[in-house]
RNA sequence: GGGGGUAUAGCUCAGCUGGGAGAGCAUCUGCCUUACAAGCAGAGGGUCACAGGUUCGAGCCCUGUUGUCCCCACCA
């Protein structure tokens, strides 16, 4: 890393070279330190399933920012990398890459099928380590973790034998939501509702003895041939006395009871609703209440079966096609209406799912739910922003059981064995020889696999070894921070919860800071089919990481979505680019590097000491910001501080000293050294790469920038007075250059200035920055000044003559002055208003009322030198 | 049906515990003032969705209305 910068700042030049130097050093694998307080954040592990996408980049730039932050500051900082197996999504695409091969699953087998996926995540999980890594992420690579490992598959046996053993494991038949794409189960919250239009069709159920029929409305005529009951209001008028009677179902001859069951509503539809047990969570509570046959008429790819008699084989709509027009040709339908209802669907295939009676494992989520309600309530765990605990404590006090069993092969298989000779289910951490029972060993293995989150619930523990008390799992949990995105609330951060405390026996993390997801430019949520994506790695190759990363967190204001566009990442390359040439600024002007006085020099100058006290303020801003997890507030601070203070300002201040006495230059230098490296720590968990390189070639002590000790706010920098005063040149300077600019003077054309004040003090200290500022050959100061044809730039605390070669425009100058002067009177009028009211005097704290005073003074003082200056032009 | 977010400059968004509205981009003007034209210096531009209320004082707190986005539930 040389001394001498590009015009350019290069990422290509630094980025992956940066990483591996980080990497080589050992900087992202923390060693345990009972001396030191443990950071730790589990990262949301990515799916094998494809790449990273901005999501992901949004995800792992807040996290890196947080553990970099943390390790700085310093803490032992863990940040655990890591990719989830996601069963039905990774299980899906290697079937679809079978099936360009013309290959099913059945092919291949159970074996062969294991060993194509097991392929599958070698090459897609290295690829998105690659993509994490490009990304800057200091992750510990050395505890990678995979949930299908073999600690994690441990720990998902030992919790699924404690669950069984303690019957929070049960299987049982139950309606669940089947996908028959995918052809497995899914749990409720991988359905997706969306409304869709539909009908009602309206058919007629004769009455066994043919007093008649009843009108039963349905959105589902093929489920019809799984009906076995009736089901009217007890209380409804219209049909009481036909409860106990049977009715005949169409097209089919069976006899339906007429039960009568709250469940039904008279006013809605016909109030008569037909009862498919096996078809339909409500009807199969109603089927469970009045003991009606369960009969399921579906296969799993959800075409009819032969309990379907003539319908059999048929696909679930074109059984309906057939069986409204068998209803319709033997005059059973009534009538058919629009009607719009939801419509669940699979949440990875999109496939309308279909409500079934089924056998599966289910884990009793009610005792599970409680403590980790309590948690949340008592503020052990935190969400961030605050409002997400309401939507967790909505799901939490309403949750259902939890369906488990998926009939996927990619997975954690379930581990129960059943005997073939007595029947006896076994569940065991151990593959079992024998059953237990009758000593045979006939056993085999249930052939279903568990749903990816039950493997994804135990991420913050089995990463650090449980179920062995390992020295990592002593230190590091409970983990301190989740980062994740508000849409895996429910999936992810609740099963967490309840499960650390369930089986880690303590919160799984502190907090959870929640984002948003990132929309295009237009606000649209990014996907595949309307191909606005944006590839986090073209971005990182267009424009470097660090921008792609400020972008992202300088746009993140916690739980809110953000809009990602060119412009943005743009403005952030822009500014890193700032970032460089000040840098490049600093390292001109150095005469050497090398034994270089990183301390501040005894003699501090107005200037450096408003510097130093905007440094200091950034400090404890920047801090307390990130902190409080607003880390878009972190970065504008940073932003802001960078361009407006240090390069517009202080680096421009500095110009007019590096080329005066050694004395001044020596001092200037070594301000300019020590809040650059101040700043570039603090930005660094932002922009990594390019603090890095750039702390490198500054003077420095240390190997890193990122083991560097995070800067901390000190009261002796804290010059209030001195920053006020030296605004004061500043606002002179700007006021100069607004009348010359006004009145279009290039700063090529020099003007003498002429400052009247009354304290000359101030102005004579900020002199030489007023002649290179202001663009004067030369500044007098003084209390009185007659120049009658001269420009006048006024402030509250100075008004400045500017003499002009040519005739300055008296009109215009007037106008001018008129407008600052109506101005100062409205300012008066507004702050005395204030200050004469009883109330305010009254009821406002003291220091409101004496700042405004200060407003107050200042505006008449600012008044007065207008009124002079008018005076001065006549 | 229930819950939540959001409404601020042309666009994207900040605005900390209530103390005279900010940034970036865009627009306009003038500058190659040798760190940076990916830049510098200026300028214009807002009834803070609407209506009430609390307060000495409201973009911020309360109530209601409207627009918009989202989550949950799911009556066949």
């Amino acid at each position: 890393m040389g001394k001498d910068l590009d015009k350019i700042y290069d990422p290509h030049r630094v980025e992956d070279r940066t990483y591996a130097f980080w990497q080589e050093k050992g900087y992202f694998s923390p060693v345990v330190d009972r001396a030191k307080k443990p950071y730790t954040v589990m990262m949301p592990p990515p799916n094998i399933t494809g790449q990273l996408h901005l999501g992901h980049a949004l995800d792992n730039t807040l996290q890196d920012i947080l553990i970099r932050f943390k390790r700085m500051q310093g803490y032992c900082a863990l940040w655990l990398p890591g990719t989830d197996h996601a069963s039905i999504a990774t299980e899906a695409k290697v079937v679809e890459a079978m099936a360009k091969e013309g290959l099913t699953k059945a092919d291949v087998g159970r074996d062969g099928f294991l060993e194509r996926t097991w392929q599958w995540k070698e090459t897609y999980g290295n690829r998105i380590k690659e993509q994490i890594k490009k990304l800057g992420s200091s992750c510990d690579w050395s505890r990678e973790r995979f949930t299908m490992d073999e600690g994690c598959s441990r720990a998902v046996r030992e919790v699924f034998v404690n669950l069984y053993e303690k019957g929070l494991i049960y299987q049982g038949e139950r309606i669940i939501n089947w996908c028959p794409h995918c052809k497995t189960s899914i749990s409720d919250a991988e359905v997706e509702f969306e409304e869709q239009t539909g009908h009602f069709w309206h058919i007629k159920y004769p009455l066994a003895d043919g007093s008649g029929y009843l009108e039963v409305a349905t959105t589902r005529p093929e489920t019809m041939l799984g009906d076995s009951g009736i089901a009217v209001n007890p209380d409804d008028e219209r049909y009481k006395h036909l409860i106990g009677k049977t009715a005949l179902l169409p097209l089919v001859g069976r006899e339906l009871p007429i039960v009568a069951d709250d469940y039904v509503e008279q006013d809605f539809g016909t109030g008569v609703v037909k009862i498919t047990p096996a078809h339909d969570p409500n009807d199969f509570e109603v089927g469970l209440r009045h003991n009606l046959e369960i009969i399921n008429v579906m296969n799993e790819d959800a075409t009819i079966n032969e309990k379907g008699g003539k319908y059999a084989g048929l696909d679930r709509y074109e059984a309906r096609k057939q069986i409204v027009a068998d209803l319709e040709a033997e005059g059973y339908l009534i009538k058919i209406e629009d009607y719009n209802h939801n419509v669940g669907s699979c949440y990875r295939c999109g496939t309308t799912i279909e409500p079934l009676i089924s056998k599966q494992w289910f884990v009793k989520m009610e005792p599970l739910a409680k403590p980790a309600i309590e948690v949340v309530r008592n503020g052990s765990v935190k969400f961030v922003p605050e409002r997400f605990d309401k939507i967790y404590f909505n799901w939490m006090e309403n949750i259902k059981d939890w369906c488990i069993s998926r009939q996927l092969w990619w997975g954690h298989r379930i581990p129960a064995w059943y005997c073939a000779d007595c029947g006896e289910v076994i569940v065991s951490k151990e593959d079992p020889a024998v059953c237990p029972k009758c000593g045979k060993a006939h056993l085999h293995q249930d052939e279903d696999t568990l749903d990816t989150w039950f493997s994804s619930a135990l991420w913050p523990f089995s990463t650090l070894g449980w179920p062995e008390h390992t020295e990592d799992l002593e230190y590091f949990y409970p983990t301190s921070t989740l980062v994740t995105g508000y849409d895996i609330i429910f999936f992810w951060v609740a099963r967490m919860i309840f499960s650390g405390i369930e089986h880690a026996g303590d919160i799984p993390f502190e907090n959870v800071f929640i984002h948003g997801i990132i929309r295009d430019a237009q606000g649209r949520k990014m996907s595949k089919s309307l191909g606005n994506g944006i590839d986090p790695l073209e971005a990182i190759e267009q424009y470097g990481a660090d921008s792609l990363r400020f972008t992202l967190a300088n746009g993140v204001s916690p739980g809110n979505d953000m809009r990602f566009s060119e412009e943005k990442i743009l403005a952030a390359r822009n500014f890193g680019n700032k970032l460089w040439n000040a840098a490049r600024f600093i390292l001109m002007n150095l005469p050497e590097v090398e034994n270089f006085d990183l301390t501040l020099p005894e003699e501090l100058r107005a200037e450096d000491k408003w510097v130093l006290a905007k440094y200091n303020r950034l400090i404890a801003e920047t801090t307390d910001a990130l902190e409080r997890f607003d880390i878009g507030v972190a970065s504008s601070k940073l932003y802001d501080f960078i361009w407006d203070i240090f390069c517009d300002w202080y680096i421009e201040l500095a110009k007019a000293r590096l080329n005066a006495d050694e004395e001044s230059a020596g001092n200037a230098r070594r301000i300019l050294v020590y809040v650059m490296s101040g700043v570039l720590k603090m930005l660094h968990p932002f922009m990594p790469f390019i603090t890095e390189e750039i702390w490198q070639a500054l003077p420095h002590q240390g190997e890193s920038i990122m083991v560097q000790d995070w800067p901390v706010y000190e009261e002796t920098l804290n010059f209030v007075a001195e920053e006020s005063d030296f605004e004061k040149v500043m606002t002179a300077i700007r006021s100069v250059r607004n009348v010359r600019s006004e009145m279009n003077v290039p700063p090529s054309r020099k003007a003498k200035l002429y400052i009247e004040t009354r304290t000359p003090e101030v102005f004579e200290a900020g002199r030489a920055f007023i002649e290179k500022l202001a663009f004067a050959p030369e500044v007098e100061i003084g209390a009185a000044f007659a120049l009658p044809g001269a420009a006048q730039a006024v402030t509250d605390s100075a008004r400045i003559l500017i003499p002009m070669d040519e005739l300055i425009d008296r009109e215009k100058e007037l106008a001018r002055l008129a407008k600052e002067k109506e101005v100062c009177q409205k300012d008066i009028a507004f702050l005395s208003g204030k200050l004469n009211n009883a109330g305010f005097v009254a009821k406002a704290p003291d220091q409101v009322i004496a700042a405004e005073r200060e407003k107050l003074r200042k505006a008449e003082e600012k008044l007065a030198i207008v009124e002079e200056s008018i005076k001065n032009l006549g």
